[in-house]
DNA sequence: AACACAGTTGACTAATCAGTCAAGATTGAT
DNA sequence: ATCAATCTTGACTGATTAGTCAACTGTGTT
């Protein structure tokens, strides 16, 4: 490594050949498992898409499915990620809105991560069911114990917090699983960015409706 | 045919056995296809679960993709039966809750039929892309028209109506696709009825409460 | 009984695809 | 210049699988 590369704090060139590829090969792999399925996809479409030869594929990702599996992996860190923005706030309405927007934004900016997460879920999580059972169930009831307190200090209506979270996944998720759907049924356009600003805002304003206390107690 | 068949009005044998073995092979395919998706599913599997071998099946179903267009188009099927619980009131809340309730049931009942339904869509629905152009655009704009009326009418608070259905899609929808994770979530139990329509329950009264008008006006 | 027709099935084939391999190219250090 | 390590790549292989086929069985009709 020259002594110019050091002074530049660089990686050497031969670890960012590596990390570069590899990136290159997993955003490459997304795509197509979210297009395709884990099966549907052959190894040489990934290949194609990243514009590598398909030996240098098998070369950084000795197996299919350990590609796979680092895909998803990534993918639920994401998740995690937003996630986050459900403890940022004391007050429910706060927090609430920001949890949405910030799943929203997932679905508009990583629709392929969520489709392959919502495949691998749908075919019984054979590769992940470890995280569902340690990391999400743990998450999960985190949130629906901090929820039932609001519930307790009457900050909300008395409802099972379950269901609301599961509603608050279901909805956001929709726009990314479903945007073959959505956009057919917008004259096959993509959403513009004030349709998805207006959608996040009434999923905001319906779910928060229905979860303030009345006005009247 | 005997006289006696006649009088019972049963079909010839012969036609009885390409019914039965049509319906055997339709639901196993149903099946395979859900967990597996469409490539996953080996005509061998279907075979397997059908509990005949596999060059009978194709002797009812000449390709992999026919029997598998058979199969999601029963699904849609299904979907626009569910859709006319809509029409059967002209109050926004009855209405509303028919259709949650419906929606539910095929979640519950039908599980393996959302899910196919699910992962064709997701993959960029090719095989039943013209249903989406044609039945179900109709369908949305008929519901949403008879939405924006309630709105006129102040019957509901003003909305955009397009996103409150794909909520209802995907919140109804989420038990079925993503039935592995809530169980999952559930200590690996499946839910109970109990637990269907209590989230039933709550589905209907955050969107209901989300959508009447306040009370104050 | 004899016939036509529907249904059944094991064995086969051609195509596809994950993964291997060995020969060669590139890179950076000394 | 030489060397070792990393990276690149076309060609190959074994396993899997959709679909075919020809021989066979069962059923209803005359």
């Amino acid at each position: 490594m020259s002594e110019m590369q050091k002074l530049l704090n660089l990686k050497a060139p031969k670890a960012q050949i590596r990390a570069e590829n590899e990136r290159v090969i997993l955003d490459a792999a997304e795509t197509i498992f979210a297009q395709h399925g884990f099966r549907g996809s052959t190894m040489q479409m990934i290949a194609d898409q990243a514009d590598l030869p398909k030996a240098n594929v098998h070369y950084y990702f000795a197996s299919k499915k350990e590609l796979y599996r680092r895909v998803v992996e990534q993918i639920f860190g994401i998740w995690l990620q937003a996630a986050d923005s459900f403890e940022q706030s004391d007050n429910p309405a706060e927090a609430l809105r920001k949890y949405i927007e910030q799943k929203m934004e997932i679905s508009r900016l990583r629709k392929n991560g969520s489709k392959v997460w919502a495949n691998e879920v749908m075919h019984g999580a054979p590769i992940i069911q470890d995280f569902l059972e340690t990391q999400l169930t743990e998450w999960t009831d985190g949130r629906i114990e901090m929820i039932q307190k609001w519930i307790d200090d009457k900050k909300i209506r008395p409802i099972n917090p379950r269901w609301v979270l599961y509603m608050i996944w279901a909805t956001t998720q929709h726009y990314a699983d479903f945007t073959h759907q959505v956009e057919t049924l917008n004259a096959a356009e993509p959403l513009s960015k004030e349709q998805w600003d207006d959608a996040t805002e009434t999923i905001f304003q319906i779910i928060w409706a229905g979860l303030a206390p009345k006005s009247g107690t």
